[in-house]
DNA sequence: AATCACTCCAACCGCTGCGTT
DNA sequence: GAACGCAGCGGTTGGAGTGAT
């Protein structure tokens, strides 16, 4: 599958185009450690690469890159991704930085599988949305009080923040039903009632090691040496400021 | 066993923002 | 300020794998 491709300084160069073989990640990835990321427009040149600057770049952050976590989204980093994307939208790469490991493309192709159905969903899919959603009004309607009785809405404050109210319409419209999203309802609820306080504490600039570290659990999700503070779920440390 | 639907993942494409000249 | 090139981002596509029918 080879192609013409410009752009990045290619001129009219055909560069290779399609899976990547062992052997170009190894010349990319021996190129890495030697000049570190960036210029990846030279990196056809010097690296002997046949690959455009683009195609290396990406080929390293989603693949190659040290740290990259390998396997399935943890119920934890769902969670995640839900929140942030209910105040940012689809901005995966910043949602992305605050998963450690997983990468902007991985966030975002999880987040099209499983929230972003397309089409009319079954009678099933239909009876489950219409528990959950009836769920959610409840424990909606419980905090309304409760936030109302102590004068002050975090909601409300969520809210008149511009983007997230967008964001939020913009999600609630691409999963066709109010938000967050309804998929598994075991755990939906529980965050949805600490959503606005928990959104509250963070912002996009919010640097993604102080709500965890991720390098002190080992395989089974069990702490080395648990840091003041923190709890450890899946394969990362959670700030316990920050579980749901 | 065959077919279909769905999920997962890697990769490409086009656009935008930013820095440099 | 305009033009240009690079880096990064988000949308999209297509293939492989898997489970259900």
């Amino acid at each position: 599958m080879v192609g013409l491709m410009m752009g990045w300084g290619a001129g009219q160069k055909v560069w290779r185009k399609g899976p990547w073989t062992p052997e170009e990640d190894k010349l990319l990835t021996e190129y890495v450690s030697l000049n570190g990321e960036g210029r990846w427009s030279s990196v056809a040149r010097t690296a002997g690469l046949n690959r455009s600057g683009k195609s290396c770049r990406l080929r390293w952050v989603n693949y190659l890159r040290p740290g990259l976590k390998k396997g399935h989204i943890t119920p934890q980093e769902e969670g995640i991704i839900i929140e942030l994307h209910a105040l940012w939208g689809n901005k995966w790469s910043t949602i992305a930085r605050y998963l450690p490991g997983r990468t902007d493309n991985e966030i975002k192709n999880y987040w099209r599988t499983h929230f972003k159905k397309k089409g009319k969903p079954s009678q099933k899919q239909l009876e489950k949305r219409t528990k959950t959603q009836l769920l959610l009004q409840k424990q909606f309607q419980q905090q309304e009080n409760t936030t109302m009785i102590n004068n002050s809405s975090p909601n409300e404050e969520l809210l008149s923040n511009e983007s997230t109210t967008e964001s939020t319409a913009q999600a609630t419209q691409e999963t066709g039903s109010m938000y967050p999203p309804v998929v598994d309802d075991h755990w939906l609820p529980v965050m949805y009632q600490d959503l606005a306080s928990w959104c509250e504490t963070i912002t996009e600039d919010t640097p993604w090691d102080g709500l965890w570290n991720h390098d002190d659990c080992n395989d089974n999700g069990n702490p080395y040496d648990q840091p003041n503070g923190y709890s450890c779920g899946g394969n990362n440390w959670y700030n316990e400021e920050y579980i749901f």
